[in-house]
RNA sequence: AGUCUCGUAGCUCAGUUGGUUAGAGCACUACACUGAUAAUGUAGGGGUCGGCGGUUCAAAUCCGCCCGAGACUACCA
């Protein structure tokens, strides 16, 4: 006696979900299917590293789903799929976090908190929430390896990142510059063009903006000013000129001042007079008092941009004096006309466009110079103006303006950066409006809504500020990453050729540094006089040029000489302690800068393996590039684009050949999910509610990957009810009958060629199910394979299959026909198990594991059953089980069936009534041959005893003629409509001509046109006198003809399917055997006498009698209760009573 | 502001190279079926395929403009 299949009381994802996970730990399923493939080629997966010191949220099991499914299918495919986890270490967020949590800014660290003590909460926080992480992994069935992470914090790992830097330093691709950067003053760093890309990072702010006048120098106009718009009035300060666009035109304005009502001349780009001036207050006397409505004027002069190039005008606000040369109007290609006034207040110092103009033009910067003797914008890098005690004394002497400035000396610029003012306190913005205003400086102050990028981390808005850098010359090799870019597979395309294509056309530098403290140090020493550096590319090279400055005295121990890398650590603090030598004997003191945390993500092929240390380069390209890497679309310039930079730079490769981004997750309402809103979904809730299978099995055939998903917590369940409750069913049926009959798979195969149509019809779309499955997943198309095999378990196999198969196997011996039926139905689950696997892990291998267990189909080399479905190979197609003109005639099995039930339903004829025929009209004898082989089918589903096939000449028939627009458009062009028209009024008598002739002559305008049968679509369209059904090509008629028979027939099937009920109510056993008693009528009489054995045989039952009640009950035959008595409506108006007891 | 993607039933989505009744599931309503039963079938309602224009004999499909959503880019005054 073999084993039993498991069977279930009901369907309990969550309880697979943990039973197989359990399952798969104390099995090591995982390190098996990785030892399995040792040895066979390799499929390359870069794990994407995450940052642990934040929550994992329902998007990242999107990502990581996408990530599963294909690395299983490869592993599934044969091939070695190795899943090196991976963490992000580095990097403000970890910065922020702590500083967060010991309370202190960064102005505290190296003052209240020493560096040491700082990097140490840094390592800590770093994997704050490793074990949430760890645990989302594992519940959701992500294979990954966990227990050998790459950690980019490790010494190692940064040391592969200097080997890089090196590379890039020796090649010419690093250089040190300075250029207007966006800051964030509140987070104390530059911050990456990748960083102000973040998603959310420009937000439309309510500003105070103005129009300020800047007065002429000129002795012709007394009152005469240029008029320029700026929506940051902190900045105007710093104004060292003014940009006009050389060919706009401009005009000169004699108006009033609308807050001091004085007359003035202003000077503004003509398109935009509207903006200041309505059209009717043209001819109003030049009049104005404070708060007239109507503001008078009238041109007096109009020239071209280039004519007020040079023009001079006095300084707005002259707190501080620059350098010769300021003050004038230069020619700017960037100013348009769409808003402002046409004419660009320039601030060197706070604008990357106006410092270029400025440069070309000649224009000093306004700048302070510190005690220390640098040059300073006007603002230190929190955000506020400097104070003049910080200033050098000579400078605060000859340059400034100690009553005016002193008034605004240490005000931030914006009230963002200062932890005593809200958004609701004065601005410096409106505080120098008002001032201006109070000198009739300001023409319009008004409150003006714009988009204005913010900090990422710490959501407050940036500065464009001019800064040192370090930079990657990412624009020498643009096109060599153009180039590269146009081989790799992105899914979609649009992503790779748009959003990142676009991308790389505009690229420019990559502004490497950082001025933080958690984070890979740039390997790099200057000289003071910045005239010699050095570069340095590893441990050992440090460790020999320590040894130099030892012998030069500049440093007394050497921390770096160890081989053992937990001895020393290369972050900050301590690299800042190493001071190195020159080639002259100078000191060399560490560039301060730490590298953009994207370098570390961007370099993970590389630093994984610790190349070239612990790697050599042969080893390296066993795994680089990846061939597959998947992400959020969101990591297109970040993780996407630094892999593809530095591989490219460096190694001249891409980093990757195939790349999945998927769009966001939002809620259902399509919004983004934020803490705000408070619309998140907690991934760990819907796992332990539905199981990581409806989950990811939801989230992957919803919508594809690459859209948005609005994540609709219905949407689990209807999978949960659709997928995996219909192969919970499909599957407790075949357990129920195969328990009953010992099915273990051991009967050879029964010869396709013995096995029934259906069941060759079911393995045909098996196979094609196969090839569809395994090319969607080849082609990077979840969505596709899982809508596919959904679909096949609902139509194909549980709603057709089953359905029609179920007397085979319920009824009757262990017959071939059975056995083909269990061979047939077990292979389709089995190869289901298989195909869904890569999706649906946790349940397939339940699937799998139940079958399996029973039948050890499949084996491991030890003879021993094999032990998980991800340990098999992928199903392989059988070609010569495809046979697409069978599909297609259970096709239209399917569809005649559905017509017919459909006719009954609108005649009011129940199934179980049976009718003696149906009739189709066919075109042709391949037709009626197709529809033969699937007769059976038809009638047992539908109830009918016959089909009667009408030859086209049958002359009952009343036929449509309709034109074939596909043939016939490209022939006649215009005079489709005219023929169709005249087909579709064809006679009968016509049409019988067509299907004579095979053609017909039909007359359009007078011209005779020859049409063929390939051009006209015949359709039977009615059978007078029957009930008929018409869809396309088919048409089916009903007979509805009951006669005393049929009723009789009827009758009997109704008694079976109450007596079935009743033993079911009963809870008998399927297998027990029944007496039955039912009270006597004529009419039972006379149809138990015709259909006793097909009753008794339906219903397992010994003794069949019908029994006369009298008047008082005592008459019933036997000894049973009366309690088992029911009643029964067995056609209409006829209530019978029934008895029916176990033998 | 620009670039890209998208807009089909109340909801989630299909819809081949343009071809004449625009589909499926969910939800809703009614009826049926019932040894798979917390399953299933049939029928019904529900669509000017975002809008307008164009190309064409023929447009959900191709083109242009506009509206709306989203992502990305952006020094934007």
């Amino acid at each position: 006696m073999g084993k039993k299949y498991q069977e279930y009381k009901q369907l309990d994802l969550t309880a697979i979900n943990k039973d197989i996970f359990k399952y798969w730990e104390e099995n090591n399923i995982f390190e098996n299917s990785l030892k399995l493939r040792q040895g066979s080629k390799e499929f390359i997966f870069y794990e994407g590293p995450p940052s642990a010191n934040g929550q994992p949220g329902i998007h990242h099991v999107m990502a990581r789903a996408i990530k599963d499914i294909f690395c299983r299918y490869k592993s599934l495919k044969g091939y070695y799929v190795a899943r090196k986890a991976g963490w992000d270490t580095h990097g403000l967020p970890v910065e922020l976090g702590v500083e967060k949590n010991l309370g202190i800014t960064k102005e505290d660290i190296g003052k209240n908190i020493s560096v040491d003590d700082y990097n140490a909460a840094c390592r800590a926080e770093v994997m704050k929430y490793k074990d949430l992480w760890d645990r989302l992994t594992k519940e959701m069935g992500y294979w990954v390896d966990l227990e050998n992470p790459y950690i980019t914090f490790k010494n190692e790992y940064i040391e592969t990142l200097w080997f890089l830097i090196g590379e890039l330093y020796n090649k010419g691709l690093l250089y040190k510059g300075y250029t207007i950067q966006p800051f964030s003053p509140a987070a104390g760093t530059g911050l990456s063009s990748h960083e102000l890309n973040m998603p959310g990072c420009y937000k439309d702010v309510k500003d105070t903006t103005m129009v300020a006048q800047f007065k002429i120098k000129s002795d012709e106009y007394k009152e005469a000013y240029f008029i320029a718009w700026t929506t940051t009035p902190w900045t105007l300060p710093s104004n060292t000129a003014l940009a006009v666009g050389t060919n706009i035109d401009y005009v000169w304005v004699d108006t009033f001042n609308p807050y001091s009502a004085k007359p003035i001349t202003i000077i503004l780009g003509k398109p935009l007079m509207n903006s200041f001036f309505s059209e009717e207050s043209k001819d109003s006397p030049m009049e104005y008092n404070q708060n007239d409505k109507v503001l008078p004027y009238r041109v007096i002069k109009e020239c071209k941009g280039k004519e007020l190039v040079g023009m001079e005008y006095e300084q707005l606000l002259p707190w501080v004096k620059p350098q010769e040369g300021a003050f004038r109007v230069i020619g700017g290609d960037f100013v348009t006309t769409d808003d402002g006034t046409g004419i660009v207040h320039i601030a060197p110092t706070f604008g990357a466009d106006d410092d270029r103009v400025a440069k070309q033009s000649g224009i000093p910067p306004l700048v302070l110079i510190d005690k220390e003797g640098k040059r300073q914008p006007m603002v230190d890098r929190s955000g506020k103006f400097f104070k003049i005690e910080e200033l050098d004394n000579d400078f605060v002497e000859n340059n400034i303006n100690r009553e005016l400035y002193s008034q605004f000396e240490g005000k931030y610029v914006k009230n963002a950066f200062d932890s005593k003012l809200t958004e609701k306190d004065i601005s410096l913005d409106i505080e120098i409006a008002l001032l201006l205003k109070q000198e009739n400086k300001a023409f319009k102050i008004e409150k003006h809504i714009h988009n204005y990028p913010h900090c990422w981390r710490t959501d407050k808005p940036i500065l464009y500020y001019p800064l040192d850098s370090w930079f990657i010359r990412t624009t020498a090799l643009k096109d060599r990453m153009i180039e590269l870019n146009k081989t790799i597979n992105w899914k979609p395309e649009s992503t790779g050729t748009g959003r990142f294509g676009n991308w790389l056309e505009n690229l420019v530098d990559w502004n490497l540094s950082r001025s933080r403290y958690w984070g890979t140090p740039l390997p790099i020493w200057r000289t003071e006089d910045g005239k010699e550096e050095i570069c340095i590319t590893s441990v050992e090279m440090l460790s020999n040029e320590i040894g130099k400055s030892i012998a030069k005295g500049y440093m007394e121990e050497n921390k770096y000489s160890s081989k053992d890398y937990n001895n020393f650590d290369l972050h900050r603090p301590y690299i800042d302690d190493v001071i190195l030598v020159s080639s002259k004997g100078e000191k060399m003191i560490r560039e301060t800068d730490l590298i953009d945390v994207w370098f570390d993500s961007g370099a993970m092929p590389y630093a994984q393996v610790h190349y070239p240390f612990e790697c050599s380069e042969n080893e390296l390209k066993k795994n680089f590039p990846a061939d597959f890497i998947a992400e959020g679309v969101d990591q297109t310039r970040g993780w996407f684009f630094t892999l593809h930079a530095i591989s490219t730079l460096v190694f001249d490769s891409v980093a990757f050949k195939n790349v999945v981004s998927n769009g966001l997750v939002l809620d259902k309402n399509g919004n983004k999910m934020s803490k705000r809103l408070g619309n998140g979904v907690n991934p760990f809730e819907v796992i332990e509610k539905y199981g990581a299978d409806a989950t990811r099995w939801y989230m992957v055939s919803n919508s594809q990957p690459w859209e948005n998903l609005k994540f609709d917590i219905e949407g689990v369940d209807e999978v949960r009810r659709k997928l995996f409750g219909t192969l919970y069913n499909t599957y407790s049926f075949f357990a129920l009958y195969a328990n009953i009959d010992s099915f273990e798979y051991k009967e050879a195969e029964i010869n396709y060629e013995e096995r029934p149509e259906i069941d060759r019809w079911i393995l045909s779309e098996l196979n094609s199910l196969i090839k569809m499955v395994d090319s969607s997943y080849n082609e990077y198309e979840p969505t596709r394979a899982a809508r596919a095999i959904g679909n096949f378990v609902d139509e194909y196999l549980s709603n057709w299959y089953v359905r029609l198969c179920r007397r085979r196997f319920w009824k009757g011996e262990y017959t071939n026909d059975k056995i083909s039926a269990y061979q047939t139905l077990y292979t389709c689950l089995e190869v289901i198990s298989q195909l869904m696997s890569p999706i649906a892990p946790f349940f397939a291998d339940r699937l799998f594991l139940d079958l399996n267990n029973v039948t050890r189909r499949y084996k491991s080399n030890d003879n021993s059953s094999i032990s998980s479905v991800h340990h098999t190979d992928f199903p392989k197609v059988d070609e010569k089980l495809q046979d697409k003109a069978l599909e297609e005639r259970m096709q239209l099995a399917q569809k005649i069936c559905s017509m017919v039930l459909s006719l009954r339903k609108r005649n009011n004829l129940k199934v179980r009534q049976p009718l003696q025929k149906i009739m189709i009209p066919t075109p042709n004898q391949e037709f009626i041959f197709q529809i033969e082989s699937v007769e059976k089918l038809i009638l047992s589903e539908v109830n009918v005893k016959k089909i009667e096939f009408l030859s086209p000449q049958n002359n009952i028939l009343i036929k449509k003629a309709k034109a074939n627009f596909k043939t016939l458009g490209p022939k006649y062009g215009q005079k489709m409509k005219a023929i169709a028209l005249s087909l579709e009024q064809l006679s009968q008598d016509r049409i019988s001509e067509i299907e004579r002739d095979g053609k017909i002559y039909i007359d359009i305008n007078g011209e005779k046109i020859e049409l063929l049968t390939s051009d006209v679509d015949i359709v039977t369209q009615d059978i007078p006198g029957w009930v008929v059904l018409n869809e396309g090509n088919i048409t089916v008629a009903l007979d509805t003809t009951i006669t005393e028979s049929l009723l009789r027939e009827a009758i009997a099937r109704e008694l079976v399917n109450r007596i079935q009920n009743i033993r079911k109510d009963k809870n008998f056993e399927i297998t027990d055997f029944i007496n039955v008693e039912i009270e006597y009528n004529s009419l039972l009489e006379q149809t138990i006498e015709e259909y006793r054995d097909y009753i008794t045989g339906e219903t397992l039952t010994q003794e069949l009698s019908l029994v006369r009640k009298s008047d008082n009950f005592s008459l019933f035959m036997g000894n049973h209760k009366m309690e088992s008595v029911s009643k029964i409506d067995v056609i209409e108006g006829i209530e019978l009573e029934i008895n029916i007891s176990k033998v």
